[in-house]
DNA sequence: CCAATACATTACTACTAGGTAATGTATTGG
DNA sequence: CCAATACATTACCTAGTAGTAATGTATTGG
């Protein structure tokens, strides 16, 4: 059983505080690409690493919100949490807002244009 | 001397171990906030730290160009590098550009709201 | 001038956390 | 059924780093 996420307190520090390691950004990277992969197929994209070293990766994921995992027979599908990344960031962005404007055009264009690929 | 901050390789990983620390990330919204400070009044604002502490951060912080800083006799004003924060992240937002596209909208108005605001 | 001010820098310590290895727990093909 | 599969979990080790303390370096008021 994973324990909720905290909304409240220390959540965007967790939130930085996992994106901060490269090997859970790529796993994020690998999920956003594919859109649902098991623990083994994460696995094997990082042959320098041990499978439980994944496992444990997601878990914390997991627990953070940013993943969502299902059973599927022995092994668990995980995939990104559609919008749980947005919800967490968007407030810290949302401070340095007048720095932003102008990278905020790019930003749009490029999720609007994605949006049309991928859907 | 300051060495140059490397753009290409490591970067977007230089810059999320940095924004991982709660301290470092305070002194960013005290400097968006407050625009320019010096290192004494950025280390009043943590008690329980020392200052050379918050110069240690503010080096680091300088070194991936997130800071800039000036000197006025012998202190030195920090303030935030406009745009480099976005530049950096942008290239790995746009990477969820799917999972985005919906809280981009409420973030352009904040960004709106917030030049209209303090310009 | 020079003591005091304002930071920067270096050396050191303690804690965090990513990684592995070993073990535990469901699930299923045969 | 049961051995094998697919993960999860725990214990442990180690490297990286935030913090302090001490020292170094400009700068300036008096």
């Amino acid at each position: 059983m994973v324990p909720d996420p905290v909304p409240g307190a220390g959540a965007t520090d967790d939130l930085f505080k996992l994106l901060a390691d490269p090997t859970r950004r790529r796993i994020l990277d690998l999920l956003a690409e594919r859109g649902t992969l098991t623990v083994g197929q994460l696995a094997a994209e990082f042959p320098d690493l041990v499978p439980s070293g994944i496992s444990k990766h997601l878990m914390s994921l997991r627990a953070a919100g940013l993943v969502r995992a299902t059973r599927d027979g022995r092994q668990r599908l995980y995939r990104i949490d559609p919008d749980a990344l947005s919800t967490a960031l968007v407030p810290w962005l949302a401070r340095y807002a007048p720095y932003w404007a102008d990278a905020l055009a790019r930003l749009r264009v490029l999720a609007e244009r994605d949006r049309e690929r991928t859907r």
